[in-house]
DNA sequence: CCCGTAATGTTATGGTATAACAGATGCCGA
DNA sequence: TCGGCATCTGTTATACCATAACATTACGGG
């Protein structure tokens, strides 16, 4: 493989079905071990929400279910598997696009990733943010803060992109 | 004045007064300076927004207006005054839950602030962060990544909340 | 005064998310 | 086996968030 294995951003044109079959897998592990339940309906959720590397709102997958062949789903059924994914931690929510995407990594605990999304290729990639994290705690507490959530998400152009398109950018 | 010099966030029962008659002297001036026209309508929003420590939706400055006997603006003229504010750099969006709060620290140039949001009082408040954005930006650096935006939104009990009601936070 | 640009009005629509209650399913202990 | 409880899903309705498209008005410079 070219250089898929690093973190961050995959080939566009990589073979995904490892990706999914990984994903469903601790999707099945994480489940268990958590005490909850991977139903049917939340593993269609997932299968859509993992069958790329973007970020899909709840209303995509609700279409991509209904197109192929399952009955049409109420926005609600769709909002509580994700619901349910997210708290599992399998799922992540992009905030500031009101979207879901599937979480690649495996975070134990408490997640300390930067979300980087492109916004050309809309691909969304995790990467370790450790010292990040320590320095959001470390401002917070200086307010006396209590922190429960800390959300860190990066608009921009990935490598690839830019390396497609590098009249794009620099413009200024 | 208390500590309401403080960074962080102010007590709640300050006088909000001076708050905004200093937002809006610096929105009058941060719109002159960028060749901005900081309409009626425009410090309408702006008052309805600056009106408390605490992010609003574009419907509650709809609402208020509406009481206060304005007549009934349509939500885009709200959403296209807001536009105006966020870009003068005078209200900021808070995007892990769709509302606007105004800024009450003056960032020369970009943003490197971070977002702490009390889910207990809804207070808002910005603190300087410059270490994490220089982390942020190494992080993306290492993937290849093009940064154009950074959010950095936090979410937990500021320290007031804290105190008024230690029995919450410390559960695990 | 006229013209161009920017701002606002008007109407309509699309996208995101949840409330409330009813029915179904699965698990577990009596 | 059979309740009984908790969880999941269905159904219906509604609320909230945001923008498209086009008409009209206000403002400032030549």
């Amino acid at each position: 493989m070219p250089d898929a294995a690093r973190p961050g951003f995959p080939d566009p044109l990589h073979d995904h079905a490892p990706c999914l079959a990984d994903m469903l897998g601790r999707a099945e592990s994480t489940f268990k071990t958590k005490g909850l339940r991977l139903t049917p309906l939340r593993r269609l959720v997932l299968q859509e929400v993992a069958g790329s590397h973007t970020a899909v709102g709840a209303y995509d997958v609700l279409d991509r279910l209904a197109r192929k062949g399952e009955r049409r789903l109420a926005p609600i059924s769709v909002y509580r598997a994700l619901d349910s994914l997210v708290e599992a931690g399998i799922v992540h929510r992009l905030e500031s696009r009101n979207a879901f995407f599937a979480c690649h990594v495996s975070h134990s605990g408490d997640r300390r990733q930067i979300v980087l999304a492109c916004d050309t290729c809309a691909a969304v990639a995790e990467v370790p943010g450790e010292q990040v994290f320590v320095d959001i705690n470390t401002a917070a507490a200086a307010t006396g803060f209590h922190l429960s959530r800390a959300m860190v998400e990066v608009i921009g152009t990935c490598g690839r992109c830019r390396a497609e398109a590098p009249r794009s950018g620099v413009t200024d």
